[in-house]
DNA sequence: CTGTTAGCGCTTTCAT
DNA sequence: ATGAAAGCGCTAACAG
């Protein structure tokens, strides 16, 4: 059987013998037609199965009631909570989401947009491949030039102007030393010769999120008098690099007093490290930002700065939805604070 | 700065002072233009910042290069898994993918699947909420009358007549009972009065995939004379549920022999009941579908069936692909086999 | 190689 | 309360 013609509008409308347009209102603008008309209509639609064209509605309306997230990985789970957040929430506002997974690669994030402003997206979810100050991808002047609604989440473009809604990574920083502080390196005192060593393996060099938490773990030491020496192993915020440096940083200068994960990621690649060098866990103190999900089970206590990426999904989608009913709107920070898991 | 009314074909027209078809070829079949005006054709569009819009294109074609894929739990690591698998293939083909979120509900997905017909979708990646027999939507029979390729993914509807690609179940049961019956239960000689006990926490009574995993273990069991007794818990494939029978299990009837969770959440569920027993993960033995992540870091071994989330995903988009290329293709089932890892 | 015409399906005028 | 006509942006089909 081959399938039939699509069903439109007009197929409705000759069912029951009026024209394209009372269709299309008995369907939009239910009010603007007799009721006895509508029932009729409706139910010659549903027998025939007819289904409204998104294309020939949006290209009327030139707007569409899609929303696009961007990000460089849905496999990462705090992305795809947020995924979830803001896929729960747009269904509510009507709007559907075109996802891109653009795997950490440029050229991909690029083609993201440009297919988002082809399908007129009401708004985008932007969460770019890279936050350092020397990504500038040519695509920012053809979204402020388009009249797209823009919120990135998590990562920023550096100095572009869209709203965003971030996590407060000085806070978790300084989040972070405090619980050191009080913990781990309660006993230190000053002692310039054999200072108590804090390792911290962190994201790229450049990444402005991975220098805000640095920050904040500076600025909550300094505070202090105790005399910790902090050892920065730069990385790009996956396993391996994170398991093979603090590797070799063991290797090297021997166990350090304690062991900060940037993310989930790089923590369980200290981890990782620590199991090849026979360490156990609770020997040397290793706290992380992003939680390791379920040891609990197991008795596996990683402290760890959590954020609630439903929350942060959200916030972004009802940014999103505000700039959307009104494009004047300033551009809009917001900052997602996290919290300390012991 | 008020936003510039959104480029056409006619305004690079205008601009190079052509026509709009000649901008149309000059985009879309390079070949058929001179080169000298295509150059003259590309820069303009450049310069004025065009964008194909793709709805109007769309409504011409009557086809999009959209595909949906609709998912129960898109947070699922299992399923974000294939998302992605499913979207890195999807653009390598010049298809964006309109990724629904159902929640498990039944008129979210039946939502979804009208909107991605509105959209004139031409694939959906469908794994519905539920496997059951009597889960019967609506929109099957729409589904079959339209031209849309559908494939399930991981869960079937129950009799529809669509390709699929799904797990071997029974396959992963046997596997299961296998390993069992090798470490577990080796010692295990025939005894009426007191047989061996293996605990089975599964999904829904109903649900064929975990009555296909059940069926594995059962005949793999009966092939010997060990006296294995089973005893099931049917659940939904969620954690606290799994959690709490299990638990209640153990106070009524004590420790059993081996515990087999059929996902990872049950699994987990399962292991925190344990804990909250005081039974540590190494005095009884438990078993899994599905991986239970980075466990390995801490030395803690649960056996476990892994399925290639990634494979699976690509499979389907295949299928898809397949099917909107040539749609007159029989249906075809894909069985993905998974792997024990010990 | 380039232009004319027409139409995809729907909805916004402006009538009736 | 309903209808006629026009057009959103793009591209087949058919000229030239």
């Amino acid at each position: 059987m081959p399938k039939n013609r699509r069903v439109t509008i007009a197929d409705v409308a000759a069912r029951v013998g009026m024209t394209n347009i009372t269709v299309s209102r008995a369907l939009n603008r239910p009010e603007m037609v007799k009721a006895e008309t509508r029932s009729k209509i409706e139910a010659a639609a549903s027998e025939l199965g007819y289904v409204p064209n998104a294309f020939a509605r949006g290209l009327k309306h030139s707007e569409s009631r899609l929303i696009g997230f961007v990000t460089a990985s849905v496999d990462n789970p705090f992305y795809a909570e947020m995924i979830k957040a803001v896929s729960r929430h747009a269904k509510q506002h009507n709007y559907a989401i075109l996802l891109f997974d653009t795997d950490g690669e440029a050229w991909l994030e690029a083609n993201a947009i440009e297919t988002l402003l082809s399908y007129q997206a009401a708004g985008i979810i932007l969460s770019p491949i890279s936050d350092e100050p020397d990504y500038r991808p040519d695509y920012i002047d053809r979204l402020h030039n388009s009249d797209v609604a823009v919120v990135q989440l998590d990562r920023t473009l550096y100095n572009a102007d869209f709203s965003s809604v971030v996590l407060d990574n000085v806070w978790a920083g300084q989040c972070v030393a405090a619980h050191l502080l009080n913990r781990v390196f309660a006993e230190t005192r000053v002692s310039a010769e054999a200072p108590a060593r804090l390792l911290i393996a962190a994201g790229p060099e450049q990444s402005i999120i991975s220098r805000e938490r640095l920050a904040g773990v500076q600025t909550t030491l300094a505070e202090t008098d105790r005399g910790v020496a902090v050892d920065v192993l730069w990385g790009d915020y996956t396993l391996e690099p994170a398991r093979d440096d603090v590797g070799a940083y063991i290797e090297t200068y021997g166990m350090p007093g304690a062991i900060f994960g940037m993310n989930q990621l790089i923590t369980l690649g200290a981890l990782q490290a620590m199991k090849a060098h026979g360490i156990a866990p609770d020997t040397l103190s290793v706290i992380s930002i992003d939680r390791l999900p379920y040891l609990d089970i197991f008795d596996i206590r990683v402290p760890c700065v959590v954020h609630d990426g439903f929350h942060a999904g959200q916030r972004a989608l009802e940014l999103l939805l505000e700039r959307i009913a009104d494009p004047e709107l300033p551009q809009q920070t917001i900052t997602v604070r996290g919290e300390l898991i012991e």
